[in-house]
DNA sequence: CCATGGATTGTCT
DNA sequence: GACAATCCATGGA
């Protein structure tokens, strides 16, 4: 997986959507789910020419492929991005969705701070992990995060091959005001999970 | 189920 | 002081 990240988010964004992340946090505990929506964020991208500013939090975006980034957005929550070039391009391809698979008690909990009862309501299972925000809820991932490496055992998170989607659509990203025209989202158009169609 | 508007806070100007 | 890669509550169909 790493192999195919560093060829850069605009390929490798879509080929994520399938594949399988899996993270084991500090105690051990395991969680994981199935991709269903990516963006991607390339250099020169209109939206992240702002962060060429040398702050530490954003530096990860321009980081060497591999390297995660948490982009903190909107003063409460944090996304979850993968560095995709050599250092200093860049580039980077966030992950806005995940099926989840194993572990649902534990994203349960994270995320409502209660036991998962044991006929969950259908719209409370989809609200887990349905956008970039939710996701990090779920896995319990941190913004101490930001420049460890994927695959790494000091992250406790790797990305390994999955399904690919029978159908797979493009569009534009999510939420910004600068570079919305831009057709730079992909996700599995079969998923519940998608954050927004 | 879908659409709309408010809340909220670190970071940059 | 303004902005932002979001989320959630609320109201109506």
């Amino acid at each position: 997986m790493e192999e195919l990240i560093k060829v850069g988010s605009i390929v490798a964004a879509p080929q994520l959507v399938g594949a399988l992340i899996v993270y084991v946090d500090g105690r051990g505990q395991k969680v994981n789910g199935r991709i269903v929506e990516t963006e991607a964020y390339p250099p020169n991208d209109p939206s992240t020419y702002k962060f060429t500013g040398k702050k530490l939090s954003r530096s990860a975006h321009f980081a060497d492929a591999g390297t995660i980034f948490m982009h903190f957005s909107h003063g409460a929550y944090n996304c979850l991005n993968i560095a995709c070039g050599e250092a200093g391009t860049g580039d980077s391809l966030l992950i806005r969705a995940i099926e989840p698979m194993d572990g649902l008690g534990l994203m349960w909990h994270n995320r409502y701070g209660e036991l998962m009862p044991d006929k969950p309501l259908k719209s409370q299972l989809h609200n887990l992990t349905s956008g970039p925000g939710k996701l990090i809820q779920a896995f319990g991932l941190k913004p101490e995060l930001n420049g460890a490496l994927l695959g790494a055992a000091t992250s406790g998170l790797t990305i390994v091959a999955g399904s690919p989607p029978a159908n797979i659509v493009q569009t534009s990203r999510v939420g910004l005001t600068k570079g919305a025209g831009l057709q730079l989202r992909w996700y599995d158009a079969d998923s519940p999970f998608v954050s927004r169609r």
